[in-house]
DNA sequence: ATGAGCAATATTTTCGAAAATAGGCAAAAA
DNA sequence: TTTTTGCCTATTTTCGAAAATATTGCTCAT
């Protein structure tokens, strides 16, 4: 096989070292690297044409995001999953949604209301499009992202808002790992209409309900169907 | 002057970068390095004594705490204080920490409680010892959070543990802020003493209720004594 | 005066070599 | 055989130089 990527190239971010973070997290959501896989700098340092130093600063940036763990003096792994850890951010995300998505319901403007109905009717065109597998599709999940993100935007929790986003980067690569041993996707689209019309109804308390039960659904699904794979809590 | 800190050494972490991140964490918390100031390279490396790729690593890891700002390009600065970052702030620990006494209340055993106790008890004896000035006291710091810490300890919630810990430490800061305005500190004893009474007599809605309260009344004070020195929101 | 363009300087960002550290293997001692 | 000790190798961690990028200050045309 043809050694590739032997020279690094800017992407996303603006400096090489977010660039790489950017797509090792990619990387790590979508499996491609697996839980508990080892990073070796001398492995890394080949696939992404980067130097010791970049990459150690773009794995520093995934450990705060609970993506990859360090042991010090012994290098860095892609984080474990386990039932326990989905247990644990599940609660998390449960918590910090709800009272975000409250309080965006409070304070959304008609822009808010407006990027929340479009981001839905995005979602639910590529749905259309593909109504077999939108699950491994990078456009639905992007547009599922925006959705969920659009809901909370006009929550003015800038501290919260960030670590929502972490956590949601934690909890899709548990659906793709679920994704890998499930029949067929769950059919979401009901509840993400829901979700919009609590939201711009300004139905707060249907809302909140609507988004903790989703999310938990989701996570019983997730343990559910992919229990075979997570080490046991 | 002499030129001091050429060599770096380790004092806390097991590596030097995070060892680095340990002091910068604290100088910033400490406001010796001021709101805004700007991060240059030269002269970390010239008090810190470490090279370039080690301190970014360290800034790296203060900027995913909320204590430092990137500017891609352009550098490093301490994060600002402003009055809508302490609102964003405060409303962030009040949700988490409500969340996390309620269930440690639930979930903790003999251990806990004698772990509450004891860090009441030695906070209680450095009041004491000193009970004029304990504010600007170094063990008295480190005392008041670990007390609060174990307060959280049996929440088992080492996601929301992680993202408490990180609110603890920007907190910190507004709090140093204010008491350098400030002609004497509030006399928190009586709310601690209450607290650890609540929690380790089960009383959780109780319990959540005084840290709640005890959150929102330090933050405003820190709002009433600081706000000159806080950027207007 | 004013602003655009350009050179000079300051600063950040990236690199690969060198130092430090951990883990394993083999030989010697118990 | 089992344990200990001391190399040797694999790997991480740190360094300072070099490249890339931003900022400042100057010149010149308008």
């Amino acid at each position: 096989m043809t050694t590739t990527a032997l020279k690094a190239r800017k992407e996303f971010g603006k400096t090489l070292a977010s660039d790489i973070a950017h797509r090792l997290r990619n990387e790590i959501v979508t499996c491609q690297l697996k839980p508990n896989e080892s990073l070796k700098f001398d492995a890394l340092r080949l696939s992404f044409g980067a130097s010791f130093t970049t990459l150690r600063e773009a794995l520093t940036l995934l450990v705060a995001e609970g993506l990859v763990v360090a042991e010090e003096q012994r290098g860095y792994k892609v984080a474990p999953v386990t039932l326990e850890d989905l247990h644990d951010l599940t609660h998390a995300r449960i918590l910090i949604e709800v009272d975000l998505i409250r309080r965006s319901i409070e304070r959304g403007d008609d822009d808010w209301e407006i990027r929340v109905i479009s981001c839905l009717h995005r979602l639910a065109k590529i749905e259309e499009r593909a109504p077999e597998d939108y699950a491994g599709n990078a456009e639905w999940k992007s547009a599922h992202r925006q959705f969920h993100e659009a809901l909370v935007l006009a929550s003015g929790s800038p501290t919260l808002l960030a670590v929502r986003n972490s956590l949601f980067d934690r909890a899709e690569r548990y659906r793709n790992l679920s994704a890998l041993y499930r029949p067929r996707p769950r059919d979401k689209a009901g509840e993400h209409r829901a979700l919009m019309q609590a939201a711009i109804g300004r139905n707060a308390d249907q809302a909140c309900a609507l988004i903790a039960s989703h999310i938990q659904t989701t996570s019983d699904n997730v343990a559910k169907y992919a229990s075979g794979v997570i080490n046991a809590g």
